[in-house]
Order: structure tokens, then C-alpha cells, then sequence
DNA sequence: AAGCATACCAACCGCGGAGGT
DNA sequence: GACCTCCGCGGTTGGTATGCT
């Protein structure tokens, strides 16, 4: 155990990342991949210390991140998969494809808990709206597969993310949460024009009905089978519960929250 | 137009877990 | 088993953009 030294601090870059500094990393991550953050810094050349470039790469690099504003289907699913993992973030962000963790907890933070807050008068109403912030440094050399702001629909896992964290069918697990979420009466939002894909709605359903094959919560420590047996871990508490609870929902449509 | 208040978000910090020696 | 190193996570913060007066 113990804590990581800290980063030699002496000569190396903190703050902002530039575009040059993006493009020498996403460079050298196309390249070499991502083995060892504290040797990439050297290798690629840059002075940042090795948890920075991942930070740098896992919450703004990577091809798969999806930026732009978060559609309300995701809103619905954090907070869903809050009420359930709680300030799990990682976890949360994996069922959210293309969404960072560090992205779900600000919008958690700066959205979401208000959201959840019991209703304010009006005069404690949130003052004003932020415009979508344009997408600054987002480095060109990216090979990025991202079209600018979401537009609702959450999209299948791409076959990285597959790899890191098997979540490909439970990715969308939420999603009859989310969609019982739709009486929600706190929503405020001015995007009333998002569209959902019907089809990936109902496939992602069948799968997460169709779940006792290994591709389910495998990655959450446990096989999320239909039949599951009792958990024995905790992991394996917290995904029992989590489809326990999803399928309840399902079937009752229960308002949330 | 200017100043202030607020919201947002990128990035940092520190901790704990995992795995190797 | 103890120690070390690396990685990943969650909490927090500081800079900046935006809205309001």
C-alpha cells in the first residue's frame, strides 16, 4: 500500500495543457499506447508528471470521450446510478460510454444535486443558463469520432472501453430507470428536442433483460446473471441490487426519486 | 460599459488498492 | 509479510466564462 511519491515537482509543468503539449501526448499514446504513465512524460517528452498526461488523456484525449452537453437520458441515468452506487463516480462513468467520471461528478455537482434539491422558490432558482462552452483546446491531432454536443442518444460502448471495463451491455442498464424517469416534474431543461434512438432503446433493454451470459456485470465483479445468485461481495451486492432495482422499475415504472 | 456574482469545468491533490519484489 | 511503485478514484480548487444589475 502507501501513497504514491509525490510527482517531482521540480521542472515539471502544471496547469493548463496546451494544444502543442495535447498533441505531443495523443502523438506519443497513438504510437507506444499507455503502459506506464510515469514513463510516458519522458518518453513523449513532456513535462508532466505521468498522472497529469492521464488525467489529460482519460478526461479530455481520449478518442472516445464524447464532449458537449449531456442529454437528458444521461442526466436521468446519473442520478439513477447515484441513488444507487452513490459518489461512485467511475462506476457511473462506466455505464455512461464516452462520459469521464471527473465530467459526470461536475455535472452532478453543478446540476444534478440542485435538480435534486427540494424545490426552491423561484427567487433561489438558479439566475441563469450557461451557454455550451466551445470546445477549447481541444487539440486537432485528436482522431476524435466526436460530432460536437450530444445529442441524446447514449451511445454503444466502443471496443476500448469494452476492453477496459466490460460494460458493454451493461452500459445501458439504466435505461428503464431513465425512461421512468420521464414523469420527473423538476426538469427544467430547454432541450425538449433530444431524440433517442428507438432501437438501441429496445436492444439495450433485451440485453439487459437477456443478461445471463457473461457479458453483463462481469466487469463489476460479478456475473450479472438473470438468476443471479446471492451476492458475495460487496461488488457483487451493489450489482445485484443495482438490476434488482432496475428491473423493479421496469416493471412498476415507478416514479423515481 | 463596468463591476459583481455565479456557474462551470479542467486540473490538482491525496488516499487506497493492486501487484510486484 | 513487509515494502515499494504505480494506477485509479473521489474530493476540491482556481481560473474563466457568462449573466445580472
Amino acid at each position: 500500500m502507501g501513497r504514491a511519491p509525490c510527482c517531482e515537482k521540480m521542472g515539471l509543468k502544471r496547469g493548463p495543457w496546451t494544444a502543442e503539449e495535447d498533441r505531443v501526448l495523443v502523438a506519443h499514446i497513438e504510437r507506444h499506447g499507455h503502459s506506464n504513465w510515469r514513463a510516458l512524460p519522458k518518453q513523449a517528452g513532456l513535462l508532466r508528471c505521468g498522472k497529469s498526461c492521464r488525467l489529460r488523456w482519460i478526461n479530455y484525449l481520449r478518442p472516445d470521450i464524447k464532449r458537449g452537453n449531456f442529454s437528458r437520458e444521461e442526466e436521468d441515468a446519473i442520478i439513477q446510478l447515484h441513488q444507487m452506487l452513490g459518489n461512485r463516480w467511475s462506476a457511473i462513468a462506466a455505464r455512461l460510454p464516452g462520459r469521464t467520471d471527473n465530467e459526470i461528478k461536475n455535472v452532478w455537482h453543478t446540476h444534478l444535486k440542485k435538480r435534486l434539491e427540494p424545490t426552491k422558490p423561484a427567487s433561489q432558482a438558479p439566475k441563469r443558463k450557461r451557454k455550451p462552452k466551445q470546445q477549447q483546446q481541444q487539440p486537432e491531432a485528436v482522431p476524435t469520432t466526436l460530432e460536437g454536443p450530444t445529442t441524446g442518444a447514449v451511445v454503444p460502448v466502443s471496443p476500448e472501453q469494452s476492453l477496459s471495463t466490460s460494460t458493454t451491455s451493461t452500459t445501458t442498464d439504466y435505461s428503464a430507470a431513465a425512461s421512468s424517469m420521464e414523469n420527473a416534474d423538476s426538469f427544467t431543461s430547454e432541450e425538449e428536442d433530444y431524440q433517442i434512438d428507438d432501437s438501441f432503446w429496445s436492444e439495450t433493454l433485451a440485453m439487459t433483460v437477456d443478461s445471463s451470459d457473461n457479458s453483463g456485470m462481469q466487469a463489476e465483479g460479478s456475473t450479472f446473471g438473470a438468476s443471479s445468485s446471492a451476492p458475495s461481495t460487496n461488488e457483487d451486492d451493489m450489482d445485484f441490487w443495482l438490476k434488482l432495482f432496475m428491473q423493479a422499475s421496469d416493471m412498476q415504472n415507478l416514479p423515481q426519486i
